[in-house]
DNA sequence: GATTTCATAATTGTGTACAAAAGTAAAATA
DNA sequence: TATTTTACTTTTGTACACAATTATGAAATC
């Protein structure tokens, strides 16, 4: 009954929800394909939702917006962005060169660290395809991508990745890929070998390969917009 | 006497002046070095200076921290972002991969139009270079780049490297540069060159080496803080 | 004199009220 | 019936008031 709250300390004090967790929440929302794209952010909504105000409802919006998840139409409030077919390719052509840049130099910079972070993924990533779970193994394919990213050692273009992956994932919802896809989680085991073998060059050539074929399983037709409940898209996990 | 006033079209109309040429405006006077990194931007001085609301003052500021050119501290407020060693040395790693892969991508679509914007751009360069005009001249400098990255025909690219030019600006700011470079005008020249004859790789070398020897003529070491009046910082041009 | 304490001022944080715009649907018109 | 008009509802845009926090400087203490 009691919102997000971490039990407030002043005794009857107004505890105040945080606004990053909030943002993350809608972010992963829409990342993990909770929110479909085009819907709209109704701001008061949001903010019975989660129990904080306009302003600082709008404040999350806008940080949404940055990441470009989010449209921000003047006058028309915020919807979850829709990418274009020509958006989606600048998408997965700035990704190849950035992520084929990481993942040569992840290998380069190969260490103990690396290794454990990358297993450790793949450990989530097996397990949940082991198990079936269809929602899972979405999720964690696009999670690697991220755990390879932040282990390249260059936080500005991890940053760049983050936003890029979180694209993806709009991308993929709108042209839902033909075949959920096997050979993916194949392709990251075999990635993750070369990186930590140090193999640079052919970490980086596996690296395209692996994201021209996820482009390339896209499906760039037209298709009918489902809508969900804000509510229930936003609370249940 | 009267603001940044268009003159306002309703009767006795509240004319409402447009965020994005506040923002713009900040944007600039941050690249452009009128605004020293650190500096407090204080939300009611720069409400009087464009006469609008907190409210959406803020909203600018936020859009200007996304960029990374203004940092928000929590009860502190908007400072000039000041950039670390590191940062920068991560900034210059992005700009490597992202413009080198940019300056082979025009090269490889050589086009007339991109001739055009380059050279159009060239002129205003050496313009100012004639002129002696050296605030140009670092201005015209950092804009090449960008007219470079906006002719690559790769938007999203193009926005981080936008972002990341912002950034260096600041980064030159703080570690300025040892000479003020005369090499860095005829790179450009020959690299437009290399672009137009469409020899990719050259192309992506020299901007390598470029942004190399740009980076290479930093000093890093530490420099007092030089402060400014927000007021004629932002109103004068 | 240097440091701490405290009162006051300056600044940011956030909800809310009201204005402006857009959406909606019933009534009027052709 | 199809279209336009109009009144009404919903939603966003913005300023502002007040709370919370931080900065400042004077007085007190060592």
């Amino acid at each position: 009954m009691n919102k997000t709250s971490t039990l407030s300390a002043a005794p009857g004090g107004a505890e105040t929800v945080d606004s990053d967790q909030i943002y993350n929440r809608i972010f992963d929302a829409i990342v993990d394909h909770n929110l479909a794209p085009g819907t709209h952010l109704k701001e008061d909504e949001l903010c019975d939702i989660f129990g904080i105000g306009r302003t600082r409802m709008r404040a999350v919006l806008s940080r949404l917006a940055a990441d470009h998840v989010v449209n921000l139409v003047a006058n028309r409030g915020a919807f979850v962005a829709k990418p274009s077919v020509e958006e989606a390719r600048e998408v997965f052509r700035a990704r190849r060169v950035i992520e084929c840049h990481l993942a040569e130099r992840a290998a380069v910079n190969a260490s103990d660290s690396i290794r454990e972070a990358m297993h450790a993924h793949l450990q989530h990533e097996n397990r949940a395809r082991a198990a079936g779970d269809v929602v899972q193994v979405i999720k964690r394919c696009g999670k690697y991508h991220q755990v390879l990213a932040d282990q390249a050692d260059s936080p500005i273009m991890a940053h760049f990745v983050r936003e890029l992956i979180a694209r993806s994932s709009l991308i993929i919802a709108v042209y839902e890929a033909k075949t959920p896809d096997e050979a993916e989680l194949e392709e990251h085991t075999r990635l993750t070998e070369l990186i930590l073998e140090g193999q640079g060059n052919k970490a980086s050539e596996l690296m395209d390969r692996h994201l021209r074929g996820i482009e390339s399983r896209l499906d760039f037709s037209s298709k009918d917009d489902t809508r969900r409940d804000l509510r229930s898209s936003l609370l249940s996990p």
